[in-house]
DNA sequence: TCTCTTGCCGAAACCGGTTTCGTCTTTCAC
DNA sequence: GTGAAAGACGAAACCGGTTTCGGCAAGAGA
């Protein structure tokens, strides 16, 4: 031991014993390249054999090393998940659904999944670059696509499979699984209409975001199959939060003629419109009808409690994570791409007009 | 071609060049054993081929793959954390941020985290095997550990490194982190009794989870501390979300002699005793005070906002990614123990009671 | 001046699998 | 009966790194 290396590396399991694909060969007097081809489906290994392998591989406990297949394969068998966790208050009451359904669709084929969080943007795109350089993951499920995403632009060309959660604008290359966003809003807004309403206003997300656009052609959509006009001093963006919420839904509760509805593309948006309207002594449900989207557990203990149409975290991750694994195997992204409905939950901040 | 493999592998990036050690050994003319002792700090480099070779991998952007690495070295450079998502409504607000601590630390060391879910105990516990039989972890992060705990079990004869988010029976070769529970209930015991409460219940967790023991522990403590008498009928467990903690709130509000104050091991549990004291037309916060532990979102939408106590999700994750680092490193258990105290929050479900 | 270290580096083994290629039997067609 | 094709398997190359080991040259000590 001359030259000690950088570290110590934890010797934790190197004298456990392990069973390799040569003590298998070995215990079953045959060589080592039929056992892998035996174990991996090669047709030019008799069924014989087959069956022996399989048995003794099952009795020794025997398990493939991932990193020792990935090496000659090339694939590590997971899939990576960036989130961006810089808007400081996003709790993601649902990434529990969400990395269940994604993790179990995996697991099916004893894939895993990597999960890696980054502040901003850049940093983002930064472990993205990383986890693809080092081959820790063989593809990616990119949430919350933006119109222009950098991360599409730079998986594009990096030739690295990925599948987004959402939709985006030059589609070539790209997969997808999303909620229908836009057919929900507009349902908001005939059912508000179906009230009685006549002034409904919409408050948006972010505009950057791919879903934010969606929203808002299908609050347009909904105004016009409505018979009613779109006023656009009745349609806000930027709220993403309660505070945010709170600013717009003031704004437009403010006006000299009120809208008697609002359409929240967000049910964190909608929480704010609750605080401006009780600040200025208005019942929601009653005064103001609100209807929001996302689902979130605290829209049911408001009060009054959000009537919102939900979507189902779980059943998207794991489409995704099907998707995914379908790209990674080569299928053509045109044929992987998928649109559901999102649930109406009818709760008590919507009605008619006073 | 004569025999085909199993399926069709994705052969997504193998046309894609990429640099590899001999690419860069050749690069600048040396053996690859050089460049690779050079990017790993031997100390039998020179330091002026060290730098050369240092500038060389930045320019050509070589990155090692991280299971060709392996394989050698036996790390896969990643830490597991399996989610038992068996209790359905079970959202785990804080889990992004618990995630961002872990991932966070991870990555400063290059490492990744591996997630995977499992629908009860026993999946977990194959999930666990799998994982660290194909060494696709190095370690894992334990949460939410009961007092006689399966994965430690199996862990521990394995050899396979962990460390515990919570506290366990028999602690040998167990690192962990945890909050401080015990603590924070005997603190509320000690608020209750400040306003003046006499008879003050407590609403308990699963008893099979360490947590349990330990804020039933805080909990005897606190009333010890107060000068009070401990009662066990004012003492209930087994309620872990709403449902369950309206029926224990029930059953404590229907005493002959009520509990003028409540503490519940969970938040989501004290929002059930809201329901039943509803259903009761009783007012938290005046007839009956109610002081939770967790801090989730929906206690400050709640009616009024919850008093509890907060956990620091992040930091958890931050401490638990640090000591499992450190574990697989060599470390000793004993030197990887961690405590820190949750954080009251003020709102209006406590007070003097009637 | 000669030997003994020490510093620095290259050759080659190695890690545990997968995949290619060649070979030996059998089977089949003619 | 013979040649060709098919079936089943072993030997060895290979994947991209890491680590061991040996050797050369320069420097130190005598």
């Amino acid at each position: 031991m001359r030259n000690k290396g950088p570290e110590n590396q934890g010797k934790f399991r190197s004298n456990v014993q392990r069973v390799t694909i040569i003590d298998l060969s070995r215990h079953l007097g045959i060589s080592k390249s039929t056992v892998s081809r035996a174990l991996n489906g090669y047709k030019d290994i008799s069924e014989s054999t087959r069956l022996r392998v399989q048995k003794a591989a099952q009795q020794l406990g025997y398990r493939p090393l991932a990193h020792a297949q990935a090496i000659k394969t090339g694939l590590a068998r997971s899939v990576g998940l960036v989130l961006n966790v810089d808007t400081h208050n996003d709790h993601r009451p649902f990434l529990t659904d969400f990395l269940d359904g994604i993790s179990q669709r995996a697991s099916q084929e004893s894939w895993t999944l990597t999960v890696a969080t980054a502040p901003n943007s850049e940093a983002v795109l930064e472990t993205i670059k990383r986890l693809s350089d080092e081959r820790k993951v063989d593809g990616f499920i990119l949430p919350r696509t933006r119109i222009l995403d950098p991360r599409i632009v730079y998986l594009r060309q990096a030739h690295v499979p990925f599948v987004l959660y959402g939709r985006t604008e030059h589609q070539e290359d790209c997969a997808w699984f999303d909620i229908n966003g836009e057919k929900a809003i507009a349902q908001a807004v005939a059912r508000l209409a179906g009230f009685g309403h006549k002034r409904i206003a919409f408050i948006n997300g972010v505009e950057r975001y791919m879903y934010a656009q969606l929203r808002e052609d299908g609050f347009r959509d909904g105004i016009r199959a409505a018979g009613l006009e779109v006023d656009e001093d009745l349609m806000l963006g930027g709220a993403i939060d309660k505070a945010s919420g709170a600013q717009a839904g003031g704004t437009l509760l403010d006006l000299a003629v009120p809208p008697t509805a609002i359409v929240c593309a967000l049910d964190r948006a909608a929480l704010g419109v609750y605080e401006a309207a009780k600040a200025r002594n208005l019942t929601i449900g009653r005064d103001v009808s609100v209807i929001a989207y996302d689902g979130i557990p605290e829209g049911e203990y408001a009060t009054p409690p959000l009537t919102t149409f939900s979507v189902d975290s779980r059943q998207a991750g794991e489409a995704l994570a099907d998707l995914l694994l379908k790209r990674i195997k080569g299928s053509a992204p045109e044929d992987l791409r998928q649109v559901v409905d999102a649930t109406l939950v009818e709760r008590q901040s919507d009605g008619p007009p006073q």
